[in-house]
This record gives C-alpha cells, structure tokens and sequence, in this order.
DNA sequence: TGACGACTAGACCGACCGGTCTATAGAATA
DNA sequence: TATTCTATAGACCGGTCGGTCTAGTCGTCA
C-alpha cells in the first residue's frame, strides 16, 4: 500500500502519478470546504482523472481517498515540524515559525485553505472508524515529536507532554479562527500568548 | 428578527416553537457532522416538520437557518462563559470549568457532539459572507469577554487579549483532538498545560 | 505474437440533494 | 360571516451525489 513517492528529489521529479493527483486534489478539498463539501466529479476533474481511475486505486471510494490523504499530510507535517524543532534550538522560536507558516499559506489563498486535519476530524462521526482512527494517530504522532523536542530542549516529561498537547490545539484552534475572520489577529494574538508561555515555561522550575 | 425565544423562565417554558426546533436540530447536526454532512430531509424529520416550514421561516433556506444557529450558540457560549467568570474569581479555575463541561458533552455523547461553530468554521469558504461573518462575530465577542475577565483579574490589558485568544484556541483544539481519538487524554493535557500557565501569567509582571 | 495484468476511460444508476410551488388550516381583523 | 395573514403540510423538480460496470489501452513477459 503506497503512500507518496518519496524516492524523488525535487530536481528528478517526474511528473506526479495518477494516484498523488487524486491525493492532493483530495487535500486541497479539505483545506478549503471539507469532506462533504466536494463532490467525486469535482475531486475528479481537479485531479484530471475519470472515475474508474479512482476505484481502482482506491478500491474503498471517497473515503479509503481520505485516509491516504490525512497520511500524507501526517507524513508532511511531521517531516516539516522536525526541520524547525531542528532549526530553532528553542522551542518557543520553532513554534512561532510553525504558526508563521500557517499562516502565510491561509493569507495567500485569500483565507481558503486550513488545516487539512481539522476540517475532517469535525465532519466526522465515531462510525467513520478509518478515517478517525487515521486522524487519531496523525494527531498522536505530532504531539509526540513535539513533546519529544520540549523534552530535549530542558522540559520535564510530564510537563511536556501537556505542552504539546496545548501546541496542537493553539495551531488548530487559531487557524480556525483566523479563517472565518478573514485576518490574522487572533492567531497572532494566540501565538504571542503561546510563545511567551513556553518562553515563561522553560525559565520555570516545575 | 427574532433569535430564540429568552422571555420565559425554564419552569414555565412552553414547547419550543417550530423556529426553534428548526435551530436546536441544525445546532444538533453542526455538532455531530457539521454543515455538509446533513440533509434539509434529515433536519426536518429531527424537527418534526414539513419543508415549507422551513421557507416559511427562514427564506434563505438552509445556510439561513445556518446563521440562526450559530447566533444562537454564541448567545449560548457567552452567557455560560459569563456565569463561569462569575463563579470562578480565578480565571484559571474559570478555564478549567469550561473545559470540563465541553468534555463532559463530548464524553456524555460517545465522542460525537463537538463544538457547532468549529465544524461549520472549517466547512464554510471567503465566499460563505453570511455564515462566516455570524461565526467571526461569534468568536470575537467570546475572545472579548474573556479578555476583559482577565484584564479585572489584574493581567495586563495586551496580555489579556493575547490569553484570550489562546483560550479559544485551545478549547477548539483540544476538543477537536478528544474527538477523534476517542478518548480525553489530548484535551485534559491541553487544559492542564493552559491552567498551569495562566496561573503562571498571574504571578509573574509582563 | 498472444495473453495477461495494470491502468485509463466514461456511460450509467438509483438515491438523495436543496429548493419551489400550491393547498390548507387556523387565528385575527373587519 | 367574509377577508386576510401567518403557519403548516407535502408533492414535486432538476441537478448532483457516491458508486458500479463494461470497454479499451497500454506495457510486459512467455
């Protein structure tokens, strides 16, 4: 079962499969209006395919699409989160550069495109168990790099894990309020908080 | 243009008006699976009534009734979160409370009810003026109460709009993790993270 | 070259979508 | 009682939904 092709450079890339062209048409529909929000022929003519393609690469339809798709952006955010906790030795820069991001890519698409994740996880119900249980553990395995970082930057374990915890939910909640406003205040406004918390957190005992 | 109807003391409250069925059961769906995943045929059957009705009062049809709602639950959020303050001298214990009663809800429901305004939030596009203006207005004149709540409780007034926003933040957030893992880990160790550093906030100058 | 599997292609399906329309019941006004 | 207005009731509409099915096009290997 293949995710994305990852044995590429940049520079070698051939042109992306049939199958990464309906992934990503199925992540940019759930950053800008959601699961239920698109259509197959919709996701279809995105990607340049007819329907068949779609069944027989994913033979579960619509949402075995999904799954792919929240791990692959599982997979792209972990990648992209370790590249700052490794670029910023303080974690409080790291996650500010994080939220920054974020943030430029919902100001360039006009406030269209969230977080992939979060669109999801809210549309879906306890018996769409795939697509939880993929969402379950994207989540998990975020918060577990971070807590991992916070643990080596002098944090202790159990407060790590809480902070993580609270990363996570800062970059989701903020994002979604900074959407439907349509500006920015209050996701930076949650960044300052969050970033002088940690800043607080790392010069305090437990 | 009448909201719902607040003139009547829950002792003497008369069976709510079809108005007001039409809200409570589009509030139901947006908690359960938001905006896309539920049919005009659905919300009826859950209300009780016919689809003239529905015309009848809200003719802008189903991103109307939308907008009745999250009206509604701002007026709901922030009258709750008022009483909260009030009870709580401590904002952190304030905090605390209101993260307990929305764990509560999702707990009480099998992981299905979540926050009404996330899903739609997530859902909607810049092109939604009407649903994402309710929902902007929704959150700041939450943020808003909040800030000023911390501002009496003797944090500084840029602070207080920064925690503020955080606060928002991280209930969506963490709310959103608890959903789809099924389980309340993610959001008690986000609450906890936050409790934790409000209180730190209250006893260290900006 | 012939056969086979992987992949592409799109016509087609019943179900359901949001929305319109006409008919009617009942209370209020005259 | 006649009239009018609000509210209820549900049949009906074209369009789109997610999904199935058959046909065709390749490259590969015997």
């Amino acid at each position: 079962m293949p995710t994305l092709d990852l044995s590429k450079t940049a520079e070698s890339a051939d042109p992306p499969s049939t199958r990464d062209r309906l992934i990503a048409a199925m992540l940019n529909a759930l950053r800008r209006k959601g699961y239920h929000g698109v259509g197959l022929n919709e996701l279809l003519a995105e990607a340049g395919a007819p329907k068949g393609v779609l069944y027989h690469h994913f033979p579960g339809g619509k949402s075995e699409l999904a799954v792919a798709a929240i791990q692959t952006v599982e997979n792209q955010m972990t990648v992209g989160l370790q590249k700052m906790l490794k670029r910023y030795v303080n974690p409080a820069d790291a996650m500010q550069a994080w939220m920054v991001s974020a943030q430029k890519l919902l100001v360039g698409s006009g406030f269209e495109q969230g977080c992939p994740l979060a669109s999801i996880a809210l549309e879906s119900t306890p018996d769409d168990t795939a697509i939880r249980s993929a969402l379950a553990d994207g989540f998990s395995s975020i918060r577990t790099k971070l807590a991992d970082a916070l643990q080596s930057a002098g944090i202790a374990p159990a407060r790590s894990a809480n902070l993580a915890a609270l990363m996570v939910s800062a970059y989701e909640g903020a994002l979604l309020q900074a959407r439907v406003a349509g500006q920015v205040q209050a996701m930076q406004n949650t960044t300052e908080a969050l970033v002088d918390l940690i800043r607080l957190s790392l010069s305090t005992p437990p």
